[in-house]
DNA sequence: AACGAAAATCTGACCGGACAGAATGTTTTT
DNA sequence: AAAAACATTCTGTCCGGTCAGATTTTCGTT
């Protein structure tokens, strides 16, 4: 059956995402992932290609669910000043969450130059990105806010900001930044929008 | 002659930046090293306790080159603007520099995680970037300008951005758009600062 | 329902290659 | 000749991928 197949997949990438996240990308072993599937080393031989085969459909699960969260939450805001702030809340949704998706994710960044699958997989995953930004100033401007902003070059530094934040968030490794690095990441970005309260 | 091992030492660690750019952190082997130093394998061990001593020094010697890079870049200039634009500037040195020390550099930050004096390493480098930050933010207030903005949180700010910024120029992996993400930054951190033209 | 063969799924031992670090050998310097 | 610097070989370990066989599921037939 499809959907028994498609579910191992997505117990494997699990584990996958979790294994990475406690032993490293690098460091982590089909036998690893194994363990904790709890299922047999063969198990993920079945249900996928290779090793690189398991890393890039996690990439492409994990980006595409952090996009559709993000999209989501935008889209249940009218103004453009509430989408900005759903937007970063969904950038930074929970600590442990992010922790555990920025750890893995900043491994596969690593990657990139040397595997081009996962170069395409987030080129996909910034042109969301870019999109969301895009959709914010343009709302924005048709409320005659954000007024002073290229929206492409807007949108590439609302992701660039966010990015930097939760980077440097993780290499400090304390949960108790998480509000602090979301407030500031969104008052930064208000700012630089160049909004000004009524 | 201590001068004489001090350049052996550096000879290797030029060679494993250059071997990590072309082959990735894990891929390189202390062969490739070797090579990449035109010396034998025996010569790495010789002067490196193993390899992960290599790399730690690597990363020391690398964000310490780019900090004092940086600092020199802004002491030169008087006003805080200038001083802002030289860091920015001396972020973007070049897209070959750029390019080199960021994949790199992005491949130390993935391993942060796993490795505590890699994290004592970037801690101090990131200490330093904030440094910076905080003196052009200081001495922008004695003139008058940037003064809505808090300083610590400012240079966290600032930091973020530029990483940011490098970090998704590096993703694109297209060296013409060097400048573009040198100039929207240094014009974003500007408006984020509430810089307001005479 | 019961059966059983075929298909799907799962297991873990095994193989071959790669590599870090050690050990040993060689050359150069002092 | 002794020590330092460098080169080469060796060894033990580890891991990805394979594969032959075990187990479970599926499904047509009676």
């Amino acid at each position: 059956m499809s959907t028994k197949a498609e579910e191992r997949r997505k117990q494997v990438l699990r584990a996958t995402l979790n294994a990475i996240c406690d032993k490293g990308f690098t460091t982590v072993t089909l036998q690893d992932i194994a363990d904790y599937a709890d299922v047999s080393k063969g198990v993920i031989s079945y249900y996928f290609k290779n090793k690189e085969d398991v890393f890039y459909h996690l990439l492409a699960a994990m980006t595409d669910r952090i996009f559709q969260n993000e999209y989501a939450a935008i889209q249940k805001e009218e103004y453009a000043v509430d989408k900005l702030r759903a937007y970063v809340n969904a950038a930074f949704k929970s600590p442990d969450d992010n922790r555990v998706f920025y750890r893995v994710y900043l491994e596969f960044l690593a990657q990139v130059n040397q595997n081009e699958r996962f170069r395409e997989v987030n080129n996909t995953f910034y042109k969301n990105c870019w999109f969301i930004g895009s959709e914010i100033i343009q709302k924005g401007q048709s409320e005659g806010i954000f007024e002073n902003v290229e929206i492409e070059s807007g949108s590439h530094m609302i992701r660039a900001l966010i990015d930097g934040c939760l980077l440097q968030w993780l290499m400090r490794d304390n949960k108790s930044l998480h509000t602090y690095y979301r407030d500031n990441c969104y008052e930064t970005i208000l700012t630089y929008l160049n909004y000004k309260q009524a």
